[in-house]
DNA sequence: CATGAATGAGGCTTCATTCAT
DNA sequence: CATGAATGAAGCCTCATTCAT
């Protein structure tokens, strides 16, 4: 078992504060490019000149593209989990239909913000190695909203929170993608497919 | 405006026997590299070598890679088209939540058949020129469902359409993907959603 | 020493009237391709395509692609050999000037004639093993031209006819080829410079 | 419009010495299998190998092969504007007919030192879109020969300038092609012609 | 550490030619 | 003999990665 079999992370957590800088301008050029070019327009030359560093550099702080591709999704899932807990603390003790219009609307947000990056990032990570981190930020988003779930009762939370994911997902990302802009009709048409799941009437 | 603005076609329709079958096993190697490859292993002498013709006898049908994989692509849709169409015939005056289930267990019964194909291929699609064919049958496949939906006095019946197809994929390709083999349970699950949108208790 | 050291040949001469037409279309289709898309528009399939018959046939007519070329070749000095016989015999008698301002003017008939072919065959066959068969005819053509200036005194008549012909090639083909069509002005300074290189004022 | 109706020019100025050699190896190796294998010959791949660098390297400072070809094409310009330019400073003052002497043996001059790659180029440059440096060079030196000429009387001289650089171009290329080595016999014998030409008896 | 020149495996595609039917 | 399907060497070019300075 080689250590290829994982997502190779930084070489180096950069701990010198222009160290640190050119480590985020790399990340910053490559979420740039790919989400204005898309994945083939993803070279590690064209990072770098972005970066405004050396093709060189950018091999001191990341070993590989892959490297860079999965601290990109790593960054993303943790925004999302971030974003997921501070809901749920914010929701907790409101009814369920509450709950879930919140989140709903905050998951709307969350891919406006990322400006479609996490698409891109979703494919991509399809074609990579597993991750451990990233399967744990999976499993800790999956947690808390099945912990939300449980605490109003809905059964088997785990596999309720895994679906409704992806249901809210699902409707979100075609519609944006197709350009709709209406955010609260569609987050409202969301809602009623995600209650509907719930059994809430 | 050249040619380039769209997805290329094959360039010759096969005439002899032999010549038909040269071009079926291309597309079934390209589909099966796919699969279980990803799209960064699809190449076309990979291709022409699963296939057992030579790169040359590949050019001879196809003009272009990309026109392979829109093949794949347009037979996938129109195999869509012509589940959702029979579908749509069969639940014909039948009440509307009969007609949804058959439609969501049509939807999941048609990604396990494709394999997952679907999946990839669709990630392809974004990255080619519009196809006109692609799209007309999409536009199709839109127009049965809305139908379907209006003679049951849904309202906005596109939109509806439209919703519903990606709630009925968001939630069944993660899920299956997932390894989740109980169909049916999966099936109940999508379907207290697609209910719950359409306002049926 | 092997064959491969000169042009093809044809690999047969046809007796059939139908081979014949076969022969004749594939030379034309040649032809007019490489009149209107140039030598890299010369392939062997698009040439048999024009000629109405399958590349197979081709090959039963020409053992390779130089073969047709050498064809072509052959055929653009041999109208030009016949058309400087008949005019050496044509201007006869008649003083070096008149003889001289003709073989301008059957030059300049000859190129608009071909339609230009003869700059992209001139420059092909330099990359062409020598043919003895189209020397020999460069040869008759050098020799005609040469006893027409012998008879007029002129000295070194051979090279003299070398080099006339490069000055009346070398004029007229830029000028026509920049888009020049008064003939008969570019013929009057072409006749100065001919004239001026045999010593008549 | 587009980039690729221009003559593709070098991606990069090679800043650091070592770069500056790779450049220049490959525009010599070019040039060397431009002049002793022909165009066919002339590939990435042996450019690359016959200027010891790797294929890459080539690709750094090219982006196609036409640019390459360009870049030989604009040199070999630049090259005969020069000369021409301190032929024409030279001659100023003389009498016409010394001023076309000298303009012929440096054209034959010019020739044998660039070992005839002026043919290849020439050939080649007509299968390239138009380059507007190119352009330039030529219209300056047909600019500064129809400037010498009008300062002598002669009508229309940029038409007779034109005439008289095919006039000698025409002459001279097939007689050293043919081994021709008495470049002062040679030259006399264009005298002629280009005397003849200008009405000079 | 930074730089950027250099590398080369490997991808896409063309086209002259062969050969089974 | 005709057909046209098949072949594969060879060409152009990209881009992740290495390494001398």
């Amino acid at each position: 078992m080689t250590h290829s079999d994982f997502v190779p992370k930084p070489k180096k957590t950069p701990r010198q504060a222009r160290a640190r800088a050119t480590y985020q301008a790399i990340l910053e050029a490559a979420a740039h490019i790919l989400e204005h070019g898309g994945p083939t327009a993803l070279t590690t030359n064209l990072v770098a000149e972005r970066a405004g560093v050396s093709i060189g550099s950018l091999y001191q702080y990341f070993p590989s593209k892959d490297a860079i591709i999965g601290e990109l999704i790593r960054d993303l899932r943790r925004e999302m989990r971030d974003d997921i807990l501070a809901m749920a603390q914010y929701v907790d003790g409101h009814p369920l239909d509450f709950a879930v219009r919140r989140m709903v609307r905050a998951a709307i947000h969350h891919h406006v913000h990322t400006h479609g990056r996490a698409d891109v990032l979703e494919r991509l990570e399809a074609h990579l190695p597993p991750d451990p981190d990233t399967q744990e930020i999976k499993v800790e988003i999956n947690r808390t909203v099945a912990g939300l779930l449980r605490k109003h009762g809905v059964e088997h939370p785990e596999l309720a929170a895994f679906d409704l994911t992806n249901l809210v997902i699902g409707m979100a990302h075609p519609a944006l993608h197709s350009g709709d802009t209406d955010f609260e009709a569609l987050a409202c048409r969301i809602d009623r497919a995600a209650l509907g799941y719930l059994g809430q009437t």
